[in-house]
DNA sequence: CTCTAATCGAGACGGTACGTCGCGTCTTACG
DNA sequence: CGTAAGACGCGACGTACCGTCTCGATTAGAG
């Protein structure tokens, strides 16, 4: 508990155990994300499930969210860098599409991640990556608190491919991509003409 | 989880002693929510600070998190009945504004329902009543899907607005009221020219 | 258990309705003594049972144990009266013959009492009364002391019905009382030679 | 849970934790009753006054009973053994003297396993040996139902001691015996002439 | 035959112990 | 001799009864 929760996700140990104890607990914690919500899991099931000893877990992660952190950190680092572009070039809508492309093809993942009680984690994760990217590529507007865009245009985000992908009736990506870009980024960009979808 | 939460704040209870225990739990929750997140709360705590027994609790609510959601309850109707008309009239920057204002004026409230452990169970109820409000007046564009709109609306307002509670700069509401307008509410409702607040 | 017991079932009221209550109760607890055991009965299903409310039972008997003390004790207090001659004349058999066709004849009510949790009480009030009992016609013998006499012969006594009462295979309250006379009388009175019941 | 009583009190674990665990829950157990009497004893107390946590009493026991039991039968134990030869050879009177001693030297664990709460149940364990012991030597006579010789014999036995335990009066062991012989074990093995106790 | 006071039903309440569960630590015995 | 297995202390959970209490609504039995 001395705080060093990213020592944890940070250091990828060289040791062949190790690693290997810890891809089984990330399988372990996927496959149960399959069937039951993040909160209703246990550290005991986790470690059952990936065939690792209980005590086990402590030695790699200090709890349930950072393995869950470490899991999804890699995924979110992937998404960002696909929606990263939007803010820039005119592209936006290109890059929305892609992102939900990606998002459409990893679709049980996602569905695990940002639906049920991952959520929350998943974006704070989120956020802080997004804030991190931010801080590096600042071209931010004066109309608002830079921060706030951040929070705003990860959260609208997150919450709408949530929401998608919890949907029985299947929108495609190019659908909820451009929904995306007129709630979210036209709006944060400040350009007022979104491109309309060619699709259906 | 049987849905039947509502069925617990809606019947309010006759007898004299029903009411003053209820009223003791929602004032310790309250008091409670003051000092530190709503889900490292123990419902001992709660009833401790309430000043009654510990069973008593579950002879009202079945879990934390249904206190919760009737003390809660009755303030977001409030907040959503000054939300409403936002989608209706012109004069959405003026509802937003009200909305501002009101939130500005029970701050600490808002503070503990909105940030914290409770956020997540608060987003849900703010987004079933709105869902039950939108039901009846749906006036919802054909861009998107009707209960999309009432997801992202609600939600990314309610984002908006912990990010400001959050905030040690005070920014004034009006500010806020234009930002929500600008990225929320415009957006939504499809006019594309949000007025300009003449706040600073 | 501060000798109180008396108190309550020697005040029988005078009004109707009390005396309806204490029915009501004694009978509901002996319908369920014939479901489970003793100790396994709740003042709430005793009441239900009896169709009387909860709060009335306090109003008459302090304690579970008080209300089985005055169910119990008319019993016992019959029992006894057929028991006592016993230790007089010299037609033990005699009595202890009665004895146990008075038990046979009331089978189901003293199997309650003298098996399942009840046993333990029961026994107490049994021993008590036959203090009383014989605290007014000691006659007894120099060669032991006369309570570990009243306390033997009442308890083995209550032993041996209650073994009796537990069988499947159905023993004649003849040939109970030929054992119970050769087990506890005999040897208690200080006579050798017990006379042979005509029963197979 | 599924039943297994028996299994906890044989299977002595082999971890040296469990046999710390258990020997702290019978010394806090055995510390307890010579406080006050075995059924207003909490299993909190017990875990408390063992030194151990609360859970860790039903990692070994089921209940308050079963820890009475294992704690009990061993003592228990050794007691049948010494009565046991009571009923074959001539010299009843010796066996009883023998096991009255026995009883004498270990006065206060005795009088807390007989009198008070714990009675019951210690009953019940003491037949229940008795039984098994009588299985395997059977020699009973024909004048009455083997399982009733092992109860009243047990039974009766157990009352006589209990009461002398409670005494405040010191009765010596051998005169306890004497009674025994004539009130319980004479009886039973049909020789009318019991030997006379050269004590007081 | 009425009126008043006792008794009733109903059931909420503050307590307390229960037995379960999961946590995170720490020991043990096995490979 | 290191590591998995798992026992442990801890503490919250939700349940069940306890015995007390406050309510009207009945209903005796004294006047």
């Amino acid at each position: 508990m001395e705080g060093n929760l990213t020592t944890f996700k940070k250091d990828v140990p060289s040791d062949a155990r190790q690693i290997r104890s810890r891809k089984a607990l990330a399988s372990g914690l996927l496959a149960l994300l399959e069937e039951k919500p993040f909160d209703q899991l246990t550290i005991r099931e986790i470690t059952a499930r990936g065939g690792t000893g209980y005590a086990t877990f402590f030695r790699h992660y200090p709890s349930k969210e950072a393995l869950l952190s470490d899991v999804a950190s890699e995924e979110i680092s992937s998404l960002l860098k696909m929606a990263t572009p939007i803010l820039y070039g005119a592209n936006s809508y290109e890059s929305a599409l892609a992102l939900c492309g990606y998002v459409s093809q990893h679709r049980k993942l996602w569905f695990a991640l940002l639906t049920g009680g991952a959520a929350g984690i998943v974006r704070e994760e989120f956020i802080d990556q997004a804030r991190e990217l931010a801080r590096k590529t600042t071209i931010l507007v004066e109309l608002l608190p830079a921060d706030l865009g951040v929070v705003h245009g990860t959260g609208a985000t997150i919450d709408i491919l949530a929401w998608w992908l919890a949907q029985k009736e299947d929108y495609p990506p190019a659908k909820i991509a451009e929904i995306l870009n007129r709630l979210v980024i036209s709006p944060l960009v400040g350009q007022h003409a979104a491109p309309r979808a060619e699709v259906d």
